[in-house]
DNA sequence: TATTGTTATACTCTATAACTATA
DNA sequence: TATAGTTATAGAGTATAACAATA
């Protein structure tokens, strides 16, 4: 029952469990502080794992529109938690990088996603774990 | 790379993961018909797999607030893709049903996803998408 | 002219709170 | 009083299009 069995169904299935998964996502935003929106904690996130970059390579991380990517960053700025310099050899560029403030946060982000997973994942095999995360990273790359 | 090996960033990993893939949502969302936002499509999707049912069930769900359904179903009424016939036995309740306009629109939803999927998802072994499709099952029953 | 970013506008989704109607 | 549902309001995320600045 949890499983499609039959071909023309599996990928309805899935179609379902993905769009259902919305809830997950959001339960999880729920852990953020409130002066950190879903956006920023992106923004902080790709920032911490792949160093600075221009925000056109940012935009092309999180896949969303530029100028989206934009507003999201104008807030972390005013937060306190990235700087942005101007390229010294393109001027229409700023170079994005997180402040200390930023990088403070970012820990502690990761330390309430931890507790927040560790909790709801409590009885899950480490294995399942992983595989689950796997297939994430491969499904994100397949679209 | 794509899989965490030390328990320390394990969860750390997925919630990444998880929230990156919002993108894939959205990426799915994109084959729905103009007139059918993915709010109105839950709704079907829902009332096609488990039948008739009343707002408050639909809400649970959905997972989302009762007041938010309302304003789906409201929205899937006026296409004519459900009937809402009050309760007999409650007049406070009403039963939401689908109509043969919503039943055909589910169909061509399914195709729909099935050929985003099934383009997206070419080169993947049965067993993988079958794996995942378990899995996001599990993690949302967890949560 | 082309590219990088920014800003204005509009739309969807969501939650909280106030409200109506029925039990 | 309590419950089912509706509506008003506000906040976040996104995309398109128009715009400014630099290459």
């Amino acid at each position: 029952m949890t499983t499609p069995t039959t071909p023309d169904t599996r990928y309805e299935e899935l179609a379902r469990r993905l769009t259902g998964i919305g809830v997950v996502i959001r339960d999880l935003a729920r852990i953020l502080p409130p002066d950190c929106p879903a956006g920023s904690a992106a923004v902080l996130a790709v920032l911490g794992r792949h160093g600075e970059m221009r925000l056109s390579r940012l935009s092309a991380f999180l896949a969303v529109d530029i100028s989206v990517t934009s507003r999201h960053v104008a807030q972390v700025a005013e937060r306190g938690w990235i700087e942005r310099e101007t390229d010294p050899g393109d001027g229409r560029c700023r170079i994005l990088r997180l402040t200390p403030a930023g990088r403070a946060l970012l820990t502690e982000l990761g330390t309430r996603y931890t507790a927040a997973l560790g909790s709801a994942l409590a009885d899950w095999p480490t294995e399942d774990i992983d595989a689950l995360s796997t297939l994430l990273a491969r499904l994100r790359s397949s679209f």
